[in-house]
DNA sequence: CTTGAACCTGCGGTAGTTAGAGGTTGAGTG
DNA sequence: CACTCAACCTCTAACTACCGCAGGTTCAAG
């Protein structure tokens, strides 16, 4: 029998984490001791560590627990589960591209330095300029 | 003098985010007409740009205030406007590497997925197992 | 002068936690 | 068996960066 603070621990994961999980349903209510603390088993410590791992893979809370549902399904098809991780991949792979542009802008803001006074300083100047950087509600032309 | 509406059709922001912006003193107290409604300039708008440029870019409501801090006393170092972008450019990086593991481990997720029952599910499955991704909180050999 | 779209304030909600106040429990030591 | 005190308990509020709604007012066009 585990205490929150031993299961806390074993899976990375606050105290307080745990019981907001409790509270949004995403983890059972545990077995209590007389006195009212919480005390778990294994299988505790199995979907907490599902879910932190989901976690650390990006997945939300609510689509973690599409695939706890799953998973306590187990007649269900497999279809679902792989659906859920492609979109997750897909959502990833946004993300990088995103990312891999601000990290271009970014190295030329550092590039274009040159140590001066910020009245030159290209790093503010290429924030205050939207004009190499046309964004969505901007229609050309308008 | 342009309304928070028009102001918002050039920035991309909603209506509701500048005044948000105002509230906590990242853009300043407009001017109003009689009858209470603010009315912009063109400074505004430049800052509002700028602002809204550096969130594209990631950078926290804080740090694009520290950037007007130092946009607005023009005197002032490069240096430290620089060694903002190198910091962002070091947290975009960063997030690009954690990133590429997702990808990497979410690619692997959806090719072993053959498509059965969900007990089978090699999705389910890598997300159980931690075994295959030690984190931070675990030590090795603890 | 009338219409109605756009404005105003204020409050509440979102995700996913984290922190703190103020009080109770329980395992280990003497 | 008493004592200690770390760890537990509940509840509330904060955080980031907004978004949306209700209920009421203003302003520019026709």
């Amino acid at each position: 029998m585990l205490t929150i603070g031993t299961l806390a621990k074993k899976t990375g994961t606050k105290v307080q984490t745990i019981r907001y999980y409790e509270q949004i349903g995403l983890m059972p209510e545990p077995g209590r001791t007389e006195g009212g603390q919480r005390r778990y088993g294994n299988a505790e410590l199995d979907r907490l560590s599902f879910v932190r791992h989901a976690r650390q893979l990006g997945f939300s809370l609510d689509t973690i627990r599409e695939l706890l549902d799953l998973s306590d399904h187990p007649g269900k098809s497999c279809a679902e589960a792989d659906a859920i991780a492609r979109r997750q991949l897909k959502q990833v792979e946004q993300r990088l591209a995103r990312l891999e542009a601000l990290r271009t802008e970014l190295k030329r803001m550092v590039h274009e330095c040159s140590g001066g006074q910020t009245s030159d300083c290209r790093v503010l100047e290429v924030l205050r300029d939207h004009s190499e950087c046309l964004t969505d509600h901007e229609e050309i032309g308008a």
